[in-house]
DNA sequence: CCATCGTTGCATCCAGCTCGCAACAATCTG
DNA sequence: CAGATTGTTGCGAGCTGGATGCAACGATGG
């Protein structure tokens, strides 16, 4: 299916590139997609779909929502979870995993390189290639100690984790 | 708050112990909580609340949910992510970590064993105590391969993961 | 400049879950 | 055991995050 000369896999190498890709599988560069793939080669922090709505506020969030999964598709960017609550998007090719407190909401980004061996072990004994950047990796961080112990029981509208 | 004499991150020992838990915080014992701790304590495989749903139906959903959650509390229940989609649900101290496969949704339970000295590592050099049961680990399974080789790339409504 | 057809905005819908409230019922007290 | 107390339930409504149908729009190819 629109086998159209570039993998997927592999992170683009630009603005350009990116735009490249979207035309290569039929796609058309209107406003709202060039605006957002602009956003994520700025290369901020990770956005959620409500925050790239208040930097964008002429786009429709419908319009969000379904840019981001062409530009998902097309390689360009790539989501995370980081606990309940909306994705977070961020340019693909993330050389960090996200780890997140359960409790106080902090998150931690290590290097990938860390999760190396880890990965390859997973994967020579069970053949399965893990992708740790798709949902966070949650527990407690070393102030909030396990949970029951300082931590707040019942998660309340809109908080860190759970 | 409510110190009443029980470690909530000890799961209970049996179906007496978890009620007892409850009523130890003040709770009561109502014939819908009995019956999910029964159910809990029966061993089966993790399950949505929709499945609770269905296996209780004179039990209204929305008590499914304050019940599990009041559950959880107590340490008597344990809700996993396996991916986008509804939390599972199964009776506290697994022993295994869930890992799926986010093309075709195949499930690979692991013993927790195998991650042990990954979360030491992980502990020693950040201070992060990781909970890999709160959200599965997501990958490729040795069938599907890398995403974008033989997956299906948009997903439909209720499908396996992304 | 026209035809094509991917994209957008708008409105609407959906899943998964939460909440307010009055009726109910488990437990406590006398 | 009757009554008081208060946690729990069912019901309905509401909420968040996101998807979708459709007609109008507009980017690209010719």
């Amino acid at each position: 299916m629109t086998t159209t000369g570039f993998d997927p896999r592999v992170p683009p190498l630009d603005e350009a590139d990116a735009l490249a890709r979207l035309r290569a599988g039929g796609g058309r560069i209107t406003r709202s997609r060039r605006d957002l793939v602009a956003y994520f080669f700025a290369d901020g922090p990770a956005v959620t779909a409500e925050g790239l709505a208040a930097a964008f506020p002429t786009v429709d969030p419908a319009t969000i929502y379904r840019t981001v999964n062409a530009l998902e598709q097309a390689g360009i960017v790539e989501h995370t979870h980081l606990g309940h609550g909306p994705a977070t998007y961020r340019r693909a090719g993330a050389t960090t995993i996200p780890v997140v407190c359960e409790t106080c909401g902090a998150r931690l980004d290590l290097p990938r390189k860390e999760f190396d061996k880890f990965a390859a072990r997973l994967q020579a004994a069970h053949g399965f290639r893990i992708a740790l950047h798709h949902f966070a990796i949650t527990g407690s961080c070393e102030h909030c100690g396990a949970p029951g112990e300082n931590a707040p029981r019942r998660r309340s509208r809109r908080s860190a984790i759970s």
